[in-house]
DNA sequence: CGAGGCGGCACTACTGCCGCCTCGGTGCTGTAGT
């Protein structure tokens, strides 16, 4: 049977899009696979249609609950019911149950968490995995040496479990995030499909703005006269909720907040919301867009810089996916760069906090052979947050065995490391938004690309016809603003005020 | 860097202001306790 008839008969299309039919064969004729599609792309039909053809199971390590659930949900609705998500959304009983009829499913999607449990370990072996997927790879890059360290685990399970054919998908492609992949997942030889990154219909624009006040001036101005749908990135979560009640005190009511402090519930609404444009403008932190399938987002600004061009790039991607004039626009007012430094240093652990940890090892040997039973203790006298913990605690149990002193000098190196890593991300991120020549060029070079096309409206460097660009900005708000009056008032207040203080 | 909370002080009786300090983003899981 051809491919394309697979393609018709279980998902009713008559031909591939970009790359797809390239991944799928690579995949079985049996090599491990490196896939990087732009988002929107269609990625899952890369481990989809493979299942149909495999005798196997298919087993997809997802990042995020919501994105499991929403895939899980999809294919059912396509007509496959043999698909789980083998996660914490489900009772007791009811993983029991999953566990003890695993076989009978085809495609089993579960986070890398998960694979630490000996339970879920023992029955995948039981049961033979024909394909490996690991959606969303480049987490294994961003999180897997801190923040969720069962991401680098990940090579170590393929090997448990036979080391099956392994498909790695993303739509961030820098060579380090590529080699990261490949270190960590173990795989010795593969194929890899690599696709541009650019997208031309969104231009790229940073705004420098002297103060922090007029920044936030500038954005009711944008909010109120651009066309949505929109997302506006913040850094904060205080603030994305501050800047919602802002923008409904001016009459803008289609707004919600988006962070990783609500509740899982209230998540999935706001998200459900934008995407069936209840809510035309989303004012959320780095949580906001993983698994984002809205084609119409016709803007994304940026209020503070993300951490890394690699998370610039995924924001900014999830505007245009319906291939019409977008924008991208950073608002940059000095010393910006600052809070991101802060966010990283507050991340990784002290040199204090370590000699410390060494001196207390030094006096609790027995302890490292139950760190857990240690954790209250060690946090509260140590100060290591949730997170520094847990990636300490990782560090420990890898190198288990070792002389105390030489793993906590170890650690210090690696800490030190990557450190000097996720600063030179930030100061990478922020030299492009100081950029006098192509914003695009660079940020392609970045992804080890050249730019090849020439395009309209590619950045402000590059000089952006603002008459057309801004055609589809309305000349009107088209908001009515209720308050405008009391706003412009309070403004000029505001601006009286700082001139006399600059006096 | 900027916001927000807190203590101290002023100088007047209830608040107002200054300076200092801290904090800021991303998610999974299992289990204890309400």
């Amino acid at each position: 049977m051809k491919l394309e008839d697979v393609l018709q008969k279980h998902f009713n299309y008559s031909s591939f899009r970009i790359g797809q039919k390239e991944i799928i064969s690579s995949i079985l004729d049996g090599k491990h696979t490196i896939a990087m599609l732009p988002t929107g792309t269609g990625k899952s039909l890369c481990y989809q249609l493979p299942g149909y053809l495999l005798k196997g199971k298919i087993v997809i390590v997802s990042p995020l609950l919501s994105l499991m659930q929403d895939q899980v949900e999809q294919m059912m609705m396509n007509g496959e019911k043999r698909v789980i998500a083998l996660n914490s959304f489900l009772s007791h009983e009811e993983k029991y149950q999953a566990l003890h009829q695993l076989s009978k499913y085809k495609f089993i999607f579960l986070s890398p968490e998960m694979l630490r449990s000996d339970q879920v370990m023992n029955k995948l072996k039981e049961i033979g995995i024909d394909l490996f997927v690991i959606d969303e790879a480049h987490c294994i890059s961003q999180w897997g040496y801190d923040f969720r360290p069962d991401y680098n685990k990940l090579g170590e399970i393929r090997e448990r479990l036979g080391s099956p054919l392994t498909l790695a998908l993303t739509a961030t492609a820098t060579p380090e995030v590529k080699d990261d992949i490949i270190t960590s997942l173990k795989i010795g030889e593969w194929e890899e499909f690599i696709y541009s990154v650019d997208r031309p219909n969104i231009s790229l624009i940073v705004e420098s703005i002297r103060t922090y006040k007029e920044k936030t001036e500038r954005l009711v101005e944008l909010i109120t006269s651009l066309e949505g749908p929109g997302i506006i990135y913040f850094s904060s979560k205080k603030l994305s909720e501050q800047m919602v009640s802002l923008f409904k005190e001016r009459g803008f009511s289609k707004v919600a907040a988006y962070h990783g402090g609500l509740e899982q519930e209230t998540r999935i609404l706001i998200q459900q919301q934008f995407i069936q444009g209840q809510l035309d403008v989303i004012c959320a932190t780095s949580a906001f867009g993983m698994g984002i399938n809205k084609d119409n987002i016709r803007y994304v600004i940026h209020f503070h810089m993300p951490l890394q061009l690699e998370s610039y790039l995924q924001e900014i991607g999830r505007a245009g996916r319906d291939g019409k004039q977008s924008l991208a626009l950073l608002l940059y007012s000095p010393g910006d760069e600052q809070l991101p430094n802060q966010l990283v240093e507050g991340e990784l652990p002290s040199d204090a906090q370590l000699d410390w940890l060494y001196k207390w090892l030094m006096e609790h040997r027995e302890a490292l052979n139950n760190l857990s039973l240690f954790e209250s203790e060690i946090k509260r006298v140590s100060g290591f947050t949730d997170n520094q913990w847990r990636m300490v605690e990782a560090f420990l149990q890898c190198n288990n065995g070792a002389h105390i002193e030489k793993t906590i000098d170890q650690l210090k190196k690696f800490i030190n490391e990557r450190m000097l890593i996720k600063l030179n991300k930030i100061q990478e991120m922020y030299r492009w938004t100081q950029l006098t020549e192509c914003r695009r060029k660079k940020i392609l070079n970045y992804f080890n690309e050249e730019k090849t096309i020439e395009m309209k409206n590619c950045c402000d460097c590059c000089g952006v016809d603002y008459s057309e660009f801004y055609s589809f900005i309305t000349k009107e708000p088209s908001i009515k603003i209720e308050s405008s009056f009391h706003w412009k008032n309070h403004l000029a207040e505001i601006l009286l005020s700082e001139r006399k203080n600059e006096e």
